[in-house]
RNA sequence: GGCCCCAUCGUCUAGUCAGGUCCAGGACACCGGCCUUUCACGCCGACGACGCGGGUUCAAAUCCCGCUGGGGUCACCA
């Protein structure tokens, strides 16, 4: 099975929201986009969904770019290089989907709606009561069209709501699936323009998609659900609708959709693990897809090449992070011998993250030979825990004379409260890191020095490192966190038991005896 | 919960649309071995799946129905 390409030229997008990490999802189907474009000469667009005001942010937007970038999915149009649909950045369009918005409403297809949201929440309250869906009730659907332009027009606070047909039913085109019907009469009254003016996803989508003469809608399957409301739109406008192909979702190891709290989904972290952007779309190119040669080694042009929707499978499939290191060093191994030393100078150059970790590691090389050494756990997908890992995890045990540490308290728990404090930090520099460590320690009521040593170790492997803010800042916040899960998760699995927490306790007795008795005997020996 | 999608080894998948050549093939991981100063690479081998139940048929992993299971979606987020 092909899909169809009745249009000429073909003309796809993807329309990531800058509110995050660049996310392996986009560049999964950005792969797909830009590898169908591509084989049918046609061009692959870059659209910023902004259009939520509260969420999004330029920071995002920049490191998109660049990562997707540094996939090699570039766009033929976007943003950044500017095109002959622009403005390719949804916030810079807000009078475009309020004229559309308009427009609906002039021919009867939306409305607008004065509900306020205390009314809104007490109907969802009803209805979730009465075990109906949610629904919008059409309160507001039947205003008198002068009434409620002089409403507007007063400034009375609104959004504008699509008149969803109450009868019949939708059927959704899909090219992987075959048709999938819905029924309109359970389809809400999907809000298309917000209070502040801005449009929904909805709206902005399909009115953007018609301007920009996209052809082909490749996206995830999360979208297949609110596909109807488009083909309304669609049909509202009085526009051809264009071919829709919707992708499985990528998923966590729990076969969940894909999540940050559960999987690396920021691109970045792939970057700095040191994965090769050629590797990556090669393994992203067999999830949910395989040649027809059951290649498993190939290039982007092959893949672009060999693409077929037929060949899609429509189970989510697992994002297998083994897989993908295996594809890496298939890719690492094929690499000519200089070109291979070029991309490890890059590498260890990218970013100027090496300038960071120079200065930490430059009072602790002897030499420049040491560098490898001292400099190992900045870089790379993980870092090895092993028997000894877990005594350091566990129990913190730094044995230094004065500080016999093994509080068995670190647990997966503290763990995961570093990670969501780090997570949750607007400025990622050292002062905000070592405030939210503290912060960790003192509601887990452990030791600093037992709390941050546990920190250490997970993100180092060692106990001697560089300095902990300072080597988490280097790190960066992608990799920092990837660490802190491996090391949770991984103490989890074999989480100590009552008796082995006991045996702890007494090393560190003993531990405590020996060093006493050795204190004695120092003092004895002087007297 | 309603609606929608999906269903082959632990994982990614081939085979399914055009039923027989499939007591199901490949890859990753795991385990064992070989190679080797170590590790890695490479090579060899082992383990390992058509979710269940009906039906159609001479014949079903492949077609149909039901069940079960998984996922998504039900926002003034995308």
């Amino acid at each position: 099975m092909s899909i169809p390409t009745p249009r000429h030229p073909v003309r796809v997008r993807i329309a990531p929201s800058p509110t995050g990490d660049p996310h392996v999802g986009t560049a999964y189907i950005a792969l797909f986009n830009l590898a169908f474009a591509r084989q049918h000469g046609g061009q692959f667009v870059l659209r910023i969904e902004d259009t939520d005001q509260k969420r999004s942010t330029a920071a995002s937007e920049a490191a998109i770019l660049r990562s997707l970038g540094w996939c090699g999915l570039q766009w033929d149009e976007g943003p950044d290089v500017g095109g002959p649909y622009g403005p390719y950045r949804q916030s810079e369009r807000a009078t475009i989907y309020a004229e559309h918005a308009d427009l609906l409403i002039a021919k009867g297809r939306a409305y607008r709606c004065f509900c306020t949201a205390e009314r809104l929440d007490a109907m969802r309250a009803a209805q979730k009561a009465a075990g109906d869906d949610w629904r919008y009730d059409g309160h507001c659907r039947h205003l008198d069209a002068a009434d409620s332009a002089a409403r507007a027009a007063a400034g009375e606070a609104h959004v504008v709501r699509l008149a969803m047909p109450q009868d019949g039913e939708t059927i959704v085109p899909d090219a992987l699936r075959g048709e999938v019907r819905y029924e309109n009469g359970r389809i809400d009254d999907q809000i298309l323009l917000k209070s502040d003016g801005l449009p929904t996803y909805h709206l902005a989508n399909v009115v953007d998609d018609h301007l920009m003469q996209i052809t082909h809608v490749i996206r995830a399957e999360e979208w297949l659900n609110s596909t109807p409301k488009h083909l309304e739109l669609y049909d509202a406008f009085g526009w051809e609708a264009p071919v829709f192909v919707h992708m499985p979702l990528l998923r966590n190891a729990d076969r969940s959709k894909i999540s940050k709290r559960k999987n690396p989904t920021s691109l970045e972290f792939y970057q700095r693990a040191g994965i090769l952007p050629e590797a990556f779309l090669n393994f992203l190119g067999m999830l949910g897809f395989s040649m027809p040669d059951e290649a498993e080694f190939f290039d982007f042009e092959a893949f672009s090449a060999a693409l077929d929707f037929g060949r899609i499978s429509l189970g989510g499939p697992v994002f297998d992070l083994d897989r993908l290191q295996h594809i890496n060093g298939l890719w690492i191994r094929a690499m000519a011998p200089d070109a291979l030393a070029a991309r490890f100078a890059d590498y260890f150059r990218e970013d100027g993250r090496d300038v960071h970790v120079a200065r930490l590691v430059a009072e602790r090389v002897g030499s420049l030979g040491d560098w490898p050494h001292h400099a190992g756990p900045f870089y790379g997908a993980s870092v090895p825990y092993g028997a000894d890992s877990r005594h350091l995890l566990v129990g913190c045990g730094s044995k230094k004379k004065k500080a016999v540490r093994l509080s068995a308290r670190a647990s997966k728990a503290f763990f995961e409260d570093v990670i969501a404090r780090l997570e949750g930090l607007a400025d990622f520099d050292e002062v905000a890191v070592e405030a939210a460590l503290r912060e960790s320690t003192e509601a887990a009521g452990v030791g600093v020095g037992d709390g941050f040593m546990a920190v250490r170790v997970a993100l180092t492997g060692r106990t001697a490192a560089p300095g902990l803010f300072e080597t988490i800042v280097a790190m960066g916040r992608a990799l920092s966190l990837v660490r802190l899960r491996t090391a949770a998760n991984w103490l989890a699995q074999s989480a100590p038991g009552q008796a082995e927490l006991e045996a702890l306790e007494r090393e560190v007795a003993a531990y405590r005896d020996a060093l006493a008795h050795a204190a004695a005997a120092a003092e004895g020996g002087a007297a």
